[in-house]
DNA sequence: GACCAAATTTTACAAATGTTAAAAAATGAA
DNA sequence: TTCATTTTTTAACATTTGTAAAATTTGGTC
């Protein structure tokens, strides 16, 4: 559970809270495929991708948009659910033979209600997941698709080998043409 | 204060903590056109607003991107600067003269690690800023310009009246040609 | 009310992106 | 390898959005 426990310790957790952490997760396989979370469910679980790679959208319409990848040592979980105790508008689907581990939300209250260590790390937790966040939203805002794709390539090269186009031109705001014109032009 | 007091309330903080916490806060008032935040500085406060409305924003190259507008019982800081110690990339500017109150990163850590209500309080308001910076970029990547629009005087229509379309416009990510056309379909 | 400056809308045209359909290329199973 | 399927690219055309400039509206001041 390498990638798993660097992600914890990277946050700030150490000692008998570490500890004590690792021993509540619980350890799952899933095959490609799967879908982790479903939409319009109540969504009362986090896990960290041990191995693989997932995906997150949202059913439109006519189409799906995809918004969000995972792959190793991420975090998996449906914000608006998971905080809010109110169905999601999110899927997410595995995009590879994934291991995952996982805690419930009502064991993490547990350990924010006693641990004060575990509770400050909650909280790094859920501010790096905001600056990640806040992160996508400003490409989005500020840059032209040629220059998310290039960003996109630089900041998630694995993703890019691992992942169909369709889905990260999804990812980009932009139809799948489009995307195909602006690797066109990078040749 | 009561518009700040109501928002620290609201995300689950009482009693003794309560108290504490309003103690350790500052007040300041500042005019229209300030500048709270400034781009390449290291942010180390966080502020509530009391009274008054602002706008976040990058320079590009060209042009200014307006990226966020909070206004009474909104909370504001650089997250990125803030959480990791690092120079902003955004300004904040107040759109009226305005009144705040304030508390620094060392004031609130010391409460972080001494008080175990506060330290889940201050996840919940981290919890909460993730969950509407999500909101702003789900929009972003699902909507069509004219939606977002809609979405916006819905969530919004004090600020509509309060901030110039010029700013708006940049906030959906659309010229202000775009949001006039917009606009006249709706008369 | 007249005037000025700033903000907003409108117009005309250019550029970027989307849609649909088809062709080409890549992938994977037998 | 071969064949069928999926993915990616290309082409043609339609639509949307942007840019620049002019016209109009708004708000404040004398």
């Amino acid at each position: 559970m390498e990638n798993t426990i660097k992600k914890i310790r990277q946050l700030g957790l150490n000692g008998d809270s570490l500890t004590d952490f690792i021993s509540l997760l619980e350890k799952i396989e899933s095959p490609k495929g799967h879908l982790l979370i479903k939409a319009g469910r109540i969504e009362r679980v986090v896990y960290f991708i041990e191995k693989g790679i997932a995906r997150a959208y949202c059913d439109q319409e006519d189409r799906e948009v995809t918004f969000w990848f995972g792959a190793e040592s991420d975090i998996l979980l449906s914000y608006n659910s998971f905080f809010l105790g109110k169905p999601g508008y999110e899927n997410v689907e595995l995009l590879e033979d994934s291991a995952l581990y996982k805690i419930s939300n009502d064991v993490l209250q547990n350990l924010y209600n006693t641990d004060l260590q575990i509770a400050n790390w909650g909280r790094k937790l859920v501010e790096s997941e905001l600056i990640k966040t806040e992160e996508r939203f400003i490409s989005r805002q500020f840059k032209t698709a040629t220059e998310r794709y290039e960003d996109f390539i630089n900041s998630y090269p694995a993703v890019l080998q691992r992942v169909q186009l369709g889905y990260i031109a999804s990812y980009l705001g932009i139809s799948q043409v489009t995307l195909s014109r602006i690797r066109a032009e990078f040749r």
